[in-house]
DNA sequence: TGATTATTTAACTAATCAGCTAATTAGTCA
DNA sequence: TGACTAATTAGCTGATTAGTTAAATAATCA
C-alpha cells in the first residue's frame, strides 16, 4: 500500500475537480467533433463568451486543453483523447450503482 | 458524437466531485488495506470523527464505499476497485503533464 | 492611426462545502 | 433502566467558485 503524500493528494484532486462541473464537460464533450473557438463553444453552451473562456482557462492550465489563436479568434482542442477514458470509467460505475440501487438505468443507456 | 443529456453531465460531475477532495482521497487510500472504522480513519486522517463521518457518508451516497455496522462501531470499505483505475489514470495524465511542462516527476514518481 | 471584433481579466453575487463544536441517535453492557 | 461509547446530524464560519457585467487586451483591416 502506497503512501500518498499530501501534495500528490491535492494534485490528484484538483485535477477531478477540473472535471467536477457539468458545463466544462459539455465543452469536453464538444471538443470531440474537432477544435472550436470560445465564441462559437459560448453560442453552443448557452453562457457568455467570459464564462467559456474562464472554464477552457482552467482546463488549460491542466493540460486538457490546447490553446492556439488564428486571427482574432482562440480554438481550443483537446490535448489527448485520455479525458473521455476517465468518464466512460465513471459512467461505467454510475450505470453499475443504478444497478445495484435497482433503478432505472434508462437515463445513462443512451450514453454508454 | 453522444449528445449528453444535461442530467447525465450533472451525475458525471457530481461523481467526479466526489473524487475531487484530498481528504477523501485520503480515505479511499487508507481503504486498500481493508475495512476500518470511523474513529480509525479520524485518528489516522488528523480531523474529527464527525468530519470523517461525512466524507464517508458522501461517498456511499455515491456508491463509492459500503457501510456496515457491527457492536458500536460502523466500518467502511471499498464498494470495488475500480476507483483505483480511476486514479491511477489521473496519474498518468499528470506525469505526462508535468513531463509536457518539463518539470520534474519526482513528486509523482512515488505514486506511480 | 482608428475602428471593429474576439478574448481575457476584474470585480461582484449567490451558492456550495470542508472544517469545527455541540447536540442527537444508536448499540452494548452492567 | 441507566451509563457508556461510537457515529451521525445540525448549525456555524471561512474559503472557493460558477455565473454575471464591464473594462482591458489582442489582432485584423480600412
Amino acid at each position: 500500500m502506497k503512501e500518498m503524500p499530501l501534495e500528490a493528494l491535492e494534485q490528484v484532486a484538483s485535477y477531478f475537480q477540473v472535471l467536477a462541473e457539468p458545463t466544462r464537460l459539455r465543452i469536453l464533450n464538444l471538443l470531440r467533433g474537432g477544435e472550436k473557438n470560445v465564441g462559437d463553444l459560448a453560442l453552443e453552451c448557452g453562457y457568455t463568451a467570459a464564462n467559456i473562456s474562464r472554464h477552457l482557462s482552467l482546463m488549460s492550465k491542466h493540460g486538457l486543453v490546447s490553446r492556439e489563436g488564428r486571427g482574432t479568434s482562440v480554438y481550443y482542442r483537446l490535448t489527448d483523447e485520455s479525458v473521455y477514458a476517465l468518464c466512460d470509467l465513471v459512467c461505467g460505475n454510475i450505470a453499475r450503482r443504478l444497478e445495484r440501487d435497482s433503478v432505472s438505468r434508462a437515463a445513462f443507456q443512451a450514453v454508454l
